[in-house]
RNA sequence: GGCCCCAUCGUCUAGUCAGGUCUAGGACAUCAGGUUUUCAUCCUGAGAACAGGGGUUCGAAUCCCCUUGGGGUCACCA
């Protein structure tokens, strides 16, 4: 029955991702767009970026856009789709509405489907009914046995009518996922699913199986929600005697209830991490390890070294909770990994950069804070010293707990003097120069730093003192100190 | 409810297909130390799991069955 299943694995894979443009795109997308990808990478094939836009009362006019530069954003390019061209244009479903029509008269002709014209008031009744009688809920195959001539004629009239795929009622479809093995569905429990709808847009069923052939698709990697509907493809294809791409369906990804990921329960739109700093590296890093380990342990990885390694067969079953507690973890590592005038580039090309900030500034304050940042977005605020003048301290910063306002006066009053009078304001200048004062005033190391860094940074969790000295330069450093010393004499 | 899928630390997972090397490994998070002028980074350590019950076997986290739990799906949405 399957023995097309196999052959498919030989070829050169050619995979695709169907998003709907129905919204924001979603986090879902990229997680399987990840591992479409890079399987077709690896086997040196295509991946597929196709538009699923046959239901138009949700579609968004927006929502393409941005799914492409989500996409593109997070570097999961395509290498056919809609505006990038490919041998199979289009690439948007609903302007391939005549290639369903031929497919479905075919599936007519050969008596696998039918078109159908209950009214959705019947439809809803018989449900009603079955629900009552606790019956299976699916169509009742009323106008399955319509005559051809009649149906043919009533069509002509202008009679409204879907076209339903003709499931047998007796047998089983079965089908092989590359994950879960062998799946087995009575064809009783399959419902004569609607195949073109009474606005003529095909339905996805339809759509996509119709599409995944013209296409040369070899594998189907596709969200779990698509394992029960699975068999109605197969019979599609066994239908249109097309041979079976391999289907592998990747697990849902869950809220902390477990069920199924939903913006009401978590951030979800692709835009969402991208305002909010993370690095599409960390994210494509955070999504693959939802799913997949690597055999060495080595969890931070770049998308290369994913590529070498992912196996998609090696993708597991479970239901992995989103929890963003190791994305900001695996966020924090990939700055780190960044070269300097990188993490530059992205900060000001995000937005993320204070917009009076030169390149040059920005390049600089950069080494004193990329290990104390996990999103992009918390640069303003820990730099914010740097480039503007802060606030200033509150009285009680500026005097340690067991310290006094006696001591920190003094011990400001030695610094900015010691400060001041440096040839040159370097960390190799400014550390003999802050140990001497301490000897001389024998104060204990947090009584004399403390109160010089809220001084200068108004802030306690700021970079190493002696870093944001050397930057900030002696005038401005003297002139916030001389500023404390007033709050503190006041 | 029917059908289908799934089930290892709080979370992500390795181990399951080819049963012994598993007193179950790693990571995040948590906690405790260390480094340190703050925060952070970094280093060390600790606690923390095979859903339950039956089989099969000399031996089961791994194979089989049942139970339980969770999820998905049952649209003229994808």
């Amino acid at each position: 029955m399957n023995t097309h299943q196999s052959e498919a694995q030989c070829r050169t894979p050619r995979v695709r991702i169907a998003p709907s443009p129905t919204g924001d795109p979603h986090v879902g997308t990229a997680y399987v767009a990840l591992f479409n990808r890079t399987h077709a990478r690896q086997g040196e094939g295509e991946f597929i970026l196709r538009i699923d836009d046959t239901d138009r009362s949700r579609y968004q006019e927006s929502s393409e856009g941005q799914i492409f530069s989500a996409l593109n954003w997070l570097g999961l390019d395509w290498d056919e789709g809609p505006e990038g061209g490919g041998p199979h244009q289009p690439y948007r479903q609903s302007e391939r509405l005549d290639h369903y029509r031929e497919c479905v008269s075919q599936l007519i002709d050969s008596g696998n489907a039918y078109p159908c014209f209950c009214t959705e008031e019947r439809i809803s009744e018989l449900r009603e009914k079955q629900k009552a009688a606790k019956e299976r809920l699916g169509y009742d195959g009323a106008c399955r046995n319509i005559d051809k001539a009649e149906a043919q004629s009533r069509i002509e009239a202008g009679e409204t009518h879907v076209i339903r795929l003709k499931v047998p009622d007796s047998g089983e479809t079965t089908f092989t996922d590359a994950l879960r093995g062998e799946v087995k569905v009575a064809n009783s429990e399959i419902d004569d699913q609607i195949l073109i709808k009474s606005d003529g847009f095909p339905t996805y069923h339809l759509a996509n199986v119709a599409d995944d052939i013209a296409f040369g698709i070899t594998d189907v990697i596709r969200a779990e929600e698509w394992l029960i509907s699975t068999p109605k493809h197969v019979l599609i294809y066994e239908a249109l005697n097309q041979p079976l791409p391999r289907f592998l369906h990747v697990s849902l990804l869950r809220n902390a209830d477990k069920s199924k990921i939903s913006k009401r329960k978590n951030p979800v739109s692709l835009d969402w991490f991208r305002q909010e700093g993370f690095l599409p590296e960390a994210l494509l890093n955070f999504l693959a390890l939802m799913g997949w380990a690597p055999d060495d342990d080595e969890e931070v990885f770049d998308m290369d070294t994913f590529q070498e390694k992912f196996r998609v067969e090696k993708l597991s079953t479970g239901a992995p909770i989103f929890d963003l507690t190791k994305l900001d973890w695996l966020n924090g590592m990939h700055i780190r990994r960044l070269e300097i005038e990188d993490l530059t580039e992205r900060l000001i090309s995000e937005g993320f950069a204070p917009p009076e900030a030169s390149r040059e500034q920005i390049t600089t304050i950069l080494p004193l804070v990329t290990e104390r940042l996990t999103r992009l977005n918390e640069f303003s605020d820990k730099t914010e010293w740097f480039f503007a003048e802060p606030n200033p301290p509150a009285i009680e910063d500026l005097i340690p707990k067991k310290s006094d306002k006696t001591t920190s006066l003094q011990a400001l009053t030695a610094a900015k003097d010691a400060l001041s009078s440096l040839d040159d304001f370097t960390p190799e200048k400014i550390i003999p120069a802050l140990d001497e004062v301490l000897e001389t005033g024998s104060w204990k190391k947090p009584f004399l730093f403390m109160p010089l860094r809220f001084a200068v940074t108004s802030r306690r969790d700021s970079p190493d003192l002696v870093d944001v000295l050397a930057i900030l330069g002696r005038e401005t450093v003297c002139a916030r100190i001389r500023k404390s010393i007033e709050l503190l004499d006041s």
